[in-house]
Parts: structure tokens; sequence; C-alpha cells
DNA sequence: CTAGTTTTGTTGTTCCAAACGACGAAAGGG
DNA sequence: CCCTTTCGTCGTTTGGAACAACAAAACTAG
């Protein structure tokens, strides 16, 4: 909140913004750090040291450039101190990970879930159970966070979810009860939007690294959509920004769960798409596969139903390369891997109906990560808390952290 | 570029935020800014003698609170070492002012322009008329940047114009040919989109005041949108960002000039509601007035016209708001001066299509400065560059700074 | 009206993180 | 082999923010 640069926090700031280089990076030369910054080398070398005496980098080799001069040390991420765990709660199943910085992925579960295990106080049970047990197998490991992907309406400030109609869950305050339940309290917990989680993943090191500004529309039983802003994600006053799925498209188009009419979801989601082809829409996403197998056999049917949800993905496309004239847009969920079907009716509605200047400079991409998408971005929020403060992390010897010093005086 | 605190940036920084905020609060004491900065009372002292010095500020009396303690010192905007020009180019006039910090009009010029004048090549000569007479005019008081608005689609590294359909102009580089024709090729040189500087004047001191995020919808001849995300304008990767207009809200809908069918602007611009009167489009924004005043006057077709166009409009602000989740929508242009008879039809609509929690949390106003607010944004991009780096403006004696120096060593 | 309280501005000093300069180290080029 | 280039390190400098102490300017209580 407090704007001025403070001492305290310029020296943080200058630790967050060369761990956050690192991490995207995952390894980067120091003098790659010199002169991305603008700091002095000596200043870079005090930082990496610090960040090292964290256990949040190691430095190793020094990277032989073909050019002359003293070739420069590595900065990497390390990831057996710190990590955190990160949670994708879909209707039938969890997938859970355990994720360090750089975005690796250490350890991986998926447990499915019955049909009678998916209310609000089933899945906290299995995500406690989830976290506790990666806390005990971690070791030495400090976990100082956990990210948890949920598709529905979720309040960003506290996790509050206000609507997850496929989960069926309403005014649920999923953050508040996690936090009480979990063993540790000082840990960051996160809930965020599926698409939101999607976005943030594929633009850190995904289809959208390198860009400033991308949209992320992700396909599942509804349409969500995760903006990234000037580097940043769009949030909106309360965390709701993003909610694509209920553009209308045509005000007289059919009904939505929504209570509107013509919202892009009834027109590209999976109910149209069963409409299309003429099935019946059990409301599952293996049914949106059986559509591709068709087409990918050669069904007709199935490729005019794919080209026709394309032309109208495209409509909505082209709305957001127009409000937010993007760097990219990266189609996820089952628009990522229905991509080969669909691009062309995309592009054909995409050029007609964007302006020239916008149209041109925006890319259309499939996903990079594709299911994991949103498990990834989970693990990225929930580092959010040491990339930005890279002091929580405290010293190991020197007692100069905050909590270390109430430890000591207590 | 460069994001390391750097020494200089430190400083330059914090300079930055306490003018800053002056100038969002044309007066503030100095306790305040010692608490919303976090800085240290001395150190607040140190920046406000340095801002004074420059001709920035002027320290005035103490507030006097009624709580016991001795009162503040009040510190203020000076608005006359340092000034900016402002222009609002509009079809058939020109609007022009001297603007200084703390958003205060000191000038005012409108020059009527005739059907032969309009071009490229007429309006820089106008352009650069007006700025010449202001600066002779202007006497101790330093211009130090030209903000212009215009009705179109501007790149906003550079001002170049790629369309401004209703002044006819096409691929002109408005930003480049006025720097060149200028006096003083030091100054900034803004162009701005008509809507995106209503939005920012707005946001500063207008409808969207306190807001971190809103959506500023400008209707004209066209419709053209502005967009403020987490306190700062939404620009997309190149500057077009926010062509809410030409948003798709029925594919089938009639064409627009912009090759696409059914834009948001068809539905809500002139040309539609000169259909609902039954009435020829004579492309005027007075023939909208006609309707206004027939409204006003009791009219059951000029009321049921606008009412339609208030439920079109309604449908898309449903959208902006499932997409931003703005704290405020604010309805500026004819849409401001029709608020009243609008604002029913767009309520019922956005009630209907936007998600609850969103929609509970986005006021919908009329724009505060009505016709000006894109003048006022004008003044604003053009004090950017002193608001970012307040160390451009020299030191009167000292010969510290960069220009100074240079005059001083050749 | 006076003494006490509270908040603020000022001044001199301290402190600390970044910058600087010099040196040795580690490569490539001839 | 020496030269050039670039880099990391160490000791020192520097500049700006923080701190402490004091004076000033209100309000409050008697």
């Amino acid at each position: 909140m407090p704007k001025g640069a403070n001492r305290d926090r310029v020296r943080r700031r200058n630790l967050s913004t060369v761990l956050g280089q690192v991490h995207r990076a995952g390894q980067l030369s120091r003098s790659a750090l010199t002169t991305s910054t603008g700091l002095n080398r000596s200043t870079i070398g005090t930082l990496v040291a610090d960040l090292e005496a964290r256990g949040l980098v190691s430095e190793g080799e020094t990277a032989s450039t073909g050019s002359p001069g003293r070739p420069s040390t590595l900065v990497r991420t390390r990831g057996d101190r710190v990590a955190v765990l990160a949670a994708d709660v879909q209707v039938s199943r969890i997938t859970f990970a355990v994720i360090s910085l750089g975005g690796s992925v250490h350890q991986r579960i998926r447990i499915d879930r019955p049909a009678d295990a998916r209310g609000v106080e089933a899945t906290l049970v299995q995500l406690v159970d989830l976290v506790e047990g990666a806390i005990a197998q971690a070791g030495r490991t400090r976990i100082v966070g956990v990210g948890i992907s949920v598709a529905g309406i979720v309040r960003g400030e506290d996790g509050f979810v206000h609507l997850a109609p496929n989960l069926g869950w309403r005014d649920a305050p999923l953050g508040a009860l996690l936090s009480e339940r979990l063993p540790r309290p000082d840990m960051d917990v996160v809930i965020g939007n599926e698409a939101d989680l999607g976005a943030l993943a594929e633009h850190v090191r995904g289809a959208g690294a390198g860009t400033q500004d991308m949209v992320y529309v992700s396909g599942e039983i509804g349409v969500g959509g995760g903006v990234i802003v000037g580097g940043r994600p769009l949030a909106g006053g309360s965390g709701y920004a993003g909610e694509i799925g209920h553009m209308v498209i045509d005000p007289d188009g059919p009904p939505c769960h929504c209570g509107s009419n013509g919202c892009w979801e009834t027109m590209i989601g999976l109910g149209a798409l069963m409409r299309h082809m003429g099935w019946a829409d059990s409301g599952e996403r293996a049914s949106f596969d059986a559509v591709l197998r068709e087409a990918a056999a050669g069904g007709d049917r199935a490729r005019q139903a794919l080209a026709t949800i394309g032309g109208h993905l495209g409509v909505g496309v082209a709305n957001l390369i127009n409000i937010f004239n993007p760097q990219r847009i990266v189609l996820g969920g089952v628009f990522g891997r229905a991509f080969p079907h669909l691009i062309d009716a995309v592009r054909t509605e995409v050029d007609r109906r964007s302006l020239t200047p916008s149209r041109s400079m925006s890319a259309i991409t499939a996903s990079v990560f594709g299911d994991d998408s949103s498990l990834l971005g989970a693990g990225e929020v929930a580092l959010r808390g040491v990339l930005e403060d890279p002091t929580t992390v405290p010293l190991p010897d020197t007692d100069t952290d905050t909590d270390a010093a109430v430890a000591a005086g207590g």
C-alpha cells in the first residue's frame, strides 16, 4: 500500500526483481542480471549472495559463451529449501503437486473423487490430507504456500468461492476454511479461478512467455478467461475480472445458466457442441474428446460442428482483440486440444471483425501446458509471496528475520 | 525499462509519488504525505523542499483541523512556473487550453474550423498556431508538454493516427509531424484517443476519482472506450486497447464501417438513434441533441428511441462489467448528457446479464466533465512526463540538472 | 491564563545499500 | 605467449532515508 521507496523496501524490491528474473528464466548469468536490472555488478553480487544464503538460489558453473571475456557465473533457482503446494480441483479429481522456484514440478499426485465426495466439506478434507502428507514428506524443504485452482467465481482477496456451477458450490469461504484447518497457519493460502491461473502459467513460461499483454481463453465445461495486462494479471475491483464466458455475443441467443441470453459460453461451450452434433449433453468433458476423435477419424459431422464452434469462438476472440489489443491470444483447455480443427474458422472471423492494427499484432496460439496450466498457475500464485518479498524466507543462522526474532524473544 | 531500484531512481520515484499525490489532491498536508507514502517526516521535508525549489509546489498555510497537535503545513501545486498545453481536435472545432499541475485550466480557446480546413495538414497548421501563441503568452511559465485528443485509433508510442473516420484521416503520423514543426523540440508531444483521455480525466478527478478500476464509455458519433486497470490506463500491446465500440454484440447485426457486423457502435451510435427516430443520419452530433430536446419536451418517440438505445447500451455495459469487474462505469459524451433517459434501460439489462458479485460493486454514473473530459485528459497525459520524473524541471540556480549542465558546458 | 499533551517541522547525525575504483581471474584472439 | 575483454571481489565512498532531539503550534484541562 505505501508507495514511497523506503530503504527496506528498496532492498526488498531489488531482491524481488533479481529472484523474479531468475525464477522466470530458470537460469541466468549475473552479467545478464546487471544489464536487465540496471544495477551495479557489485550490487548484484550482494543481492545474489543474500538470496543464496536464504537457500533460494545457487550459483553454479560459468556460462561459456563464444564471446571474449571472462564468462559470467550462472544463477539457478534452488528447489530443495523452499517449495509450494499446488492443487487443481476438478469435478471428478484433484491434481496435486509440489512445485518450487523455477516452476519445476517435484511430485505429482492425482486422486479420483467419487460422486459423493465433491462437496465443499469433502474437498476440504481431501485437500488437508494432501497438504499434510506433502508437508510430512517435505523434510528440510520449507513449504511456504498453497495455491488452489477452482473452476468458479472466486474473490481474490480471501478465496471466497461465490459460485462454482460444475462443482455445485455456492458461497463457500474456501480460503478461510482451508487456512484454519491447515497445520501451519503462517502459510499463504491462495484460491484462484482456473482460467486466471492458467493465464498466469502460460504467461510466465508457456505460450505467452515474453509478452506483456495476453488473453487466455479456457474451454472446459464452461468458458473462462484470464487476462494479463502490462505483465500483470487483470484482477478488477474484487478479483472477478475475466469472466469472458458471459460476454453477450447475441442478446437473443440461447439462455445461459447465469440468467442472461446468448453468452459466449452458450455458443462455444460443451452444450453448444453437443447440440451441433445432435448428441445429448452429459455435462462431461469426455464427450468433447469423443467429438475430437470422430473429427480425427474424418467424420464430417464432427468437423462441421467444430468449425461452427470455431466461428463463434472467433467472434469473441475478435472482441477480446479489440478490447485488449494483446500480443497473444492463447486457447486452452479443450480449445487447445481442438486447436487444429478450430483455428481456420477462428482466423476467418477474427480477420473480418477485428481492427487491423490490433489484429496484425495478435498471434493466436494453442496452450503449451494443456491440462496442467491451472495447476502450474496455482503453484505460481503460491510462490508470489516469496517472489514479492524474499526476506520472508529467513536466513539460516543470523536471527535478523522477523519471525525468527519473535521466536527467539518468546 | 530497468527494474532495479537504483539510487537515482529511488529519489526520482519518491519525488514522483509526492508530486503525484499533491497533483491528484490539489492540496495536501505534509503529515498526510508521510502516512500515505510511508516515508519519514524529515524525508518528506527534503522532498517537498526539492519540489518547491523546482517551482512545482508551494508550501502555504497550515491546515487547521480540530484535532490537537501542531497543524501540518499544506503543500499546493503551483501553476505559474510549469504548465502544459492541451487540445481536443473535433470535426468542426478545436478546443485548446493551458493546464497546470493540479488540473487547473488557465486559458481556454475555441476555434471553429470550416469544412475545408479539417485535413491533417490544416489541423497541423492550426495546432502549431495555437501552441506558438500560447508559448508566446506564457512568459515565465515553462511549457513542458502538449497533449492532443483525437477521435480515432492512435498508436500510443509515437502518436501515429491509424484511422480517424469522422475526421477522414488515415495513416497520419500526427505525432511525428507535430513534433518536428513545433518551436521547441524538447517538449513532450502526446497524441491520445479521445475516449482514453476522457477516461484518464474522469479517473483523476472526475466520476472515477478514488477508484482503481473503471471503464469510461464515450458516446460521440462513434463509440469509444477508455479503461483504467489497477489505477493505470489500459494500453494493450501497442496502445490500441479499449476499442469497445467494435465489440460484436450481434454477429448478424447491421454492417459496421469497420467491416464487421453488429458492432456495439452500430446499435447504440448516432446512426442507430436516427434509425429509431426515423430520421436521416446526418452524421452530426447536433442531431443527437435534437432527440434529447424532443425527449425533454415529452416526445414519446424520442423517449422510446432513447430507451431502446439504453437497452443495447446495457448489454455492452454488462459485458464490460463481466470482463473488467470495475468499481465504476462512467458514461460520457452524449451518453452522459442523455443519462437520465438511458439509465433505467441500462440498469435493467445490466442486472439481468452481469454476474451478481461483479454487478453489486459496479456503480454506473454519468461523466462529470462532460465535453471537457478529453481536453482535461490531454492535459493529464501531457503532464505525465513531469509527474513521472520531476527532475526534468531544472533547479533555478544550481546547475545540477542535465540540460542545464549541457548548456553550461557547451 | 497557564501548564500539560499532542502532533508537527527542523536540524544534525547515523546508517545502510548502492556505486565506485582497483585488482586479480578467466576466457578468446593473434 | 601476450593482449584484450569481461567478470567477480574487496575496500571505500556516497547519497538519501531514518533517527533522535528540540522547538513550534495547536488543543485541553484546570
